[in-house]
DNA sequence: AGCACGCCGACT
DNA sequence: GTCGGCGTGCTC
């Protein structure tokens, strides 16, 4: 017998270095088993690990003094897709994280902790006439097969994998030779049915620029091609996914909605489900078996549509047809810490590998998108119409320097108010503040109520308790003042609970609903809200940017910006995209039926270049002067950006790891690369950790690539990595 | 990250 | 005399 070459296999192990491990087979392991994608138990240092089989090699660099044998291989077919797992490989590489931390990422909990692989079961095993014969007495030599064969003579043929899980350890080597030996058989349920078999509801009648969008997308399904579906709030974007999606199905391809928030998206969850009985939801807020079950689903192709937040980017999918990003404009997507990826991103990667196509949709697109459609690498589709009769809505600047008012509304905002409420309107006034007043001063000292643990002042809510906002935590509003003692405590500013209280004195018969954070906590509440102002409930709607996501107010007939200034002097150099997204949001939410709306912007700022160039010439023109400045400055999307994060309990360590790691970086980025800092993050301390940022900036992305790729694996070596928590941000959303 | 090893303080 | 503090090193 010829010995065959030694088999290595590469492993995703979940640690935090950037690199695979080798090992060795098991032994007796089944070389039809040994696949990338499967999870494979193994001996990590003092402990054992799943890992992800990324790779087999024929050598290894390690010393085969070293190489350690893998315990187990514990999926039977790959858990991950091939597809998917290069997907991992390129993101790792991309975002310069750990390849085990990435790769864990692609799993549901469950199945990193190693449990059985097919919770889903694909079918039973059952005794074949000859293994009924056996008599297992006389198995001496292989008691676990001769247990095997009694339990499977005990249940008459139904085990399925979580069944014997349940009754034997081990059992999957046995069964392969009870197989072998004819003795048992697998009977495998039928295959589920394809997407093309699932129920399809009819869609909705489409305008002429829908149809005209829904058939660009349909005719590129096959190849890859990215669209910015590019269409004000109200012109229906939702009915163009909705039918692009109906022809990715009809033609057997799964489609993949991510959204930026499940829980605040209510209607396009009940609008997907509608059409797509079938459809899945998945988002990582879930129970662990949901969060498996709709996995599952989505990998043996039972659901032809999945709607799911950032992490559904990574599910696996037996047919991939279509993938859409709803409000692709939208933070959310990018993951705030650990593993930093943009799901939007990410989104295009994915759709490019699978030769799919992919719609970003958005009434404020970002940037980036923008730029990618001058540059024609994206197709750039508009709605520009509103669907139906809908009008858009005018906007205006309210001066409110030297006018009366009124906790925080102007006697012109107030009249409008009283003038679109008698015309039985719906008022909508949005104040991106919760809470009840945003600062709580001594008037004898001039201390303010500060976070123990963040830079931040604490914001006092209604019922008399301060909140940091930061970090959460939470304190009774004290008597005196903790400085000097005086009892002299006064709030100042406004936030959306202050708002509501006021609006109910000035408008005492009239309904008032507050949307924030704080109000919709109780699970279904925001539903409740919803449904009560359809229904006229509550003809004034108080609200953070909550209300600017997503949802449709067809009553509202007048939108109030409370405060408009708050975004204008923001420190990070997104704050005026990001003003204008969320004011342009805002206003979309009025006059989507048939009267138009109105949009009130209270500022003491009406001559901000930056505030009369939106309202005077809307979003999209506002966005190349946006862009117009990037490229002045040197800036994104004009220029790739990294982040090299750090934090630590102390204020020295996150500036001395990132000083040694300028140093080390520095010769990597030559002068094409440049580095700035470290300094202090812009609220130094947070959650009681002092935060440091290294940022680095090149006109070009490769060169930053391989300025990191060359330079991060020392900054693993140095000895000020233990004292630290840090990590590397690759086109950071933010640089707070 | 985990988990060991390894030297220096207040306790049964 | 020991339990245990966290600095340091390593994981194929």
């Amino acid at each position: 017998m010829k010995s065959s070459a030694p088999l290595i296999l590469q492993v995703a192990v979940p640690a935090p270095l950037p690199r695979h491990f080798d090992y060795l087979p098991p032994e007796h392991a089944d070389p039809a088993t040994i696949a990338p994608g499967i999870r494979v138990r193994v001996p990590f240092g003092k402990r054992d690990a799943v890992g992800v089989l990324l790779a087999t090699s024929a050598h290894s660099d390690i010393p085969a003094a070293k190489l350690r044998r893998a315990s187990a291989l514990l999926d039977e077919t790959p858990l991950i897709p091939a597809d998917l797992l290069a997907l991992a490989r390129w993101a790792a590489e991309y975002y310069h994280h750990p390849i085990g931390e990435v790769v864990s990422a692609l799993l549901p909990p469950t199945m990193r902790a190693g449990k059985s692989g097919v919770a889903g079961p694909t079918g039973a095993w059952r005794l074949t006439a000859a293994g009924s014969a056996i008599d297992t007495q006389l198995l001496k030599r292989a008691p676990k097969q001769a247990a095997l064969l009694r339990l499977l003579a005990q249940h008459a043929g139904d085990l399925d994998a979580a069944a014997l899980d349940a009754a034997l350890a081990h059992w999957p080597a046995p069964m392969r030779a009870l197989l072998r030996r004819g003795w048992a058989e697998k009977v495998r349920y039928a295959p589920p049915p394809t997407p093309a078999a699932l129920p399809v509801a009819a869609g909705l009648s489409l305008n002429a620029a829908q149809t005209a969008a829904v058939q660009k997308i349909q005719a590129a399904l096959g190849s890859f091609q990215t669209f910015l579906l590019d269409g004000v709030t109200g012109s229906g974007k939702t009915e163009v996914y909705l039918g692009a999606m109906a022809e990715s199905v009809r033609r057997g391809g799964q489609a993949l909605l991510l959204v930026p928030e499940i829980g605040l998206t209510p209607q396009l969850l009940q609008r997907v489900r509608r059409r797509f009985p079938a459809a899945v939801v998945f988002h990582s807020a879930l129970p662990a078996g949901e969060r498996l079950a709709a996995w599952h689903a989505a990998r043996s192709g039972r659901t032809p549509v999945v709607i799911g937040t950032r992490s559904a980017v990574f599910l696996p999918l037996k047919h991939p047809g279509l993938i859409i990003v709803d409000e692709e404009h939208d933070a959310s997507f990018k993951q705030q810490d650990g593993f930093r990826y943009s799901a939007r991103d990410l989104a295009v990667v994915r759709a490019a590998r699978h030769h799919l196509p992919v719609v970003l949709g958005s009434a404020t697109p970002s940037l980036e998108s923008l730029h990618n459609c001058a540059q024609l690498r994206y197709a750039h589709l508009s709605l520009p119409e509103r669907a139906g009769a809908a009008q858009h809505p005018a906007l205006h600047l309210l001066d409110i320097r030297n006018r009366p008012m009124e906790n925080g509304l102007s006697d012109l905002l107030l009249d409008a108010m009283r003038r679109h409420l008698q015309a039985e309107g719906q008022v909508l006034l949005f104040l991106n503040r919760r809470g009840f007043a945003p600062t709580v001063m001594c008037h004898v000292c001039g201390a303010t109520l500060q976070c123990g643990r963040c830079d931040a002042r604490l914001t006092l809510h209604a019922n008399r308790r301060l909140q940091c906002h930061h970090c959460g935590a939470q304190r009774p509003l004290p008597e005196r003042c903790e400085e000097c003692g005086a009892g002299a405590l006064r709030q100042y500013g406004y936030g959306t609970e202050r708002l509501e209280r006021a609006l109910v004195r000035l408008f005492p018969d009239i309904g008032i609903a507050r949307v924030d954070r704080d109000s919709i906590r109780r699970k279904g509440k925001l539903e409740a809200l919803l449904e009560g102002m359809q229904h006229g409930e509550y003809p004034i709607l108080v609200g953070t940017q909550m209300l600017a996501k997503g949802h449709d107010f067809p009553r509202v007939t007048l939108v109030g910006i409370v405060d408009a200034d708050q975004g204008l002097f923001g420190v990070d150099f997104r704050a005026s995209e990001r003003m204008a997204q969320l004011i342009m949001q805002v206003a979309g939410r009025a006059g989507r039926a048939e009267r138009r709306g109105e949009v009130l912007i209270q500022t003491h700022h009406p001559d901000h270049p930056l505030l009369t160039h939106l309202v005077r010439e809307g979003y999209a023109s506002f966005a190349q002067a946006l862009l117009t400045e990037r490229r002045a400055a040197g800036l994104p999307p004009y220029a790739a950006m990294a982040l090299l994060r750090a934090e630590a309990v102390t204020r020295a360590a996150p500036m001395a790891f990132l000083d040694a790691a300028r140093r080390k970086l520095a010769p990597a980025c030559g002068r094409q690369v440049q580095l700035l800092g470290p300094a202090p993050a812009p609220m130094e301390r947070r959650a009681g950790r002092y935060r440091a940022h290294l940022l680095l900036i090149a006109a070009q992305r490769a060169l930053l690539q391989q300025a990191l790729a060359t330079a991060l694996p020392a900054l693993y070596e140095l000895k000020l990595v233990r004292r630290v928590r840090w990590s590397v941000d690759v086109d950071p959303a933010e640089t707070l």
